[in-house]
DNA sequence: AATTTGATTTAGAATAATTCTAAACTAGGT
DNA sequence: ACCTAGTTTAGAATTATTCTAAATCAAATT
């Protein structure tokens, strides 16, 4: 028993499912781990915290489960220069911030269509199937941390 | 003499001069391997080709060079997923477009002020310096390459 | 002109995130 | 119970980038 709600628990084997793999309590415990703390962790942080539920789990584990979440569309990378990759499990459309103080990624909802109306900026000849939207900056204090 | 155009010397001069750096001549040659071909080259690439203008150089200091470029504005680093940082050393806010074909990045103009406008998305809290847009997707055939 | 000094360049070693390899383990289907 | 393909695992390999320390350079001073 994993922290997987019942309603991610059927997201999850239904998605491995499609794309024909297995679901494993490595999969559940790292996705549960994804789902928990929203805070796009990376690879390391998520190895960290899965190892806390379930210590027999490696780093090559993580990193193939991490993969196999992405490869089945449950979670996505976030690249922010050349640090490490961070992991997100919100599919909804949404840009990100990056906070130059404290490195925290956080997600930043945007209005309904927007992210697809932005590839209007494109020429004819260009056709994106994917737009990413990341800020940079500060937070002002008081805020969140 | 290196490739360099009058008016791309004095900017690059006045950058260095502005930041406390010396304009020397691998600095100068760097600079105009990024200005002559604009396609966004990777270190390993802005190596080859500076190598052949100049070919004492190492790769030592085209990091240095890419660097200290990027430190006085002239440059901007361009990271796409996990693969290896490229330069591009236009200064108008842009977006870019990667193609999933050939791994090529391309600039995309944007609409005077689109790039600014963008950041109203955020909540009060957050304040970005920086905007980064990236498409991925691909290009029709018939055009380009 | 020679000397000093700090910046720059250089080759090669080190780093670190990620991927690869190959062996052990697991579980579903016969 | 056995087969088989998929999965997990430890550790080695990879690779872009950064670091180190010595050599070189050039502006400023003597
Ligand atoms: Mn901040
Ligand atoms: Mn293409
Ligand atoms: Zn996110
Ligand atoms: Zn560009």
């Amino acid at each position: 028993m994993n922290s997987l709600k019942q309603i991610d628990r059927g997201a999850l084997s239904d998605a491995l499912d499609h794309s024909g793999q297995r679901t494993t309590p490595q999969r559940e415990t790292v996705f549960s781990v994804l789902l928990d703390e929203r805070d796009h962790p990376t690879a390391d942080e998520v190895y960290t915290r899965t190892k806390s539920r379930m210590p027999s789990i490696s780093m090559a584990t993580v990193y193939n489960c991490l993969e196999t979440l992405v490869s089945c569309g449950l979670v996505k990378q976030v690249n922010i220069e050349r640090e490490p990759t961070r992991y997100c499990p919100n599919l909804a459309p949404h840009a990100h911030f990056h906070c130059r103080d404290t490195g925290r990624v956080y997600d930043v909802p945007v209005p309904a269509g927007m992210m697809k109306d932005l590839a209007k900026v494109l020429p004819g000849e260009y056709s994106a199937d994917s737009v990413e939207l990341v800020f940079r900056g500060h937070l002002s204090k008081g805020k969140k941390q």
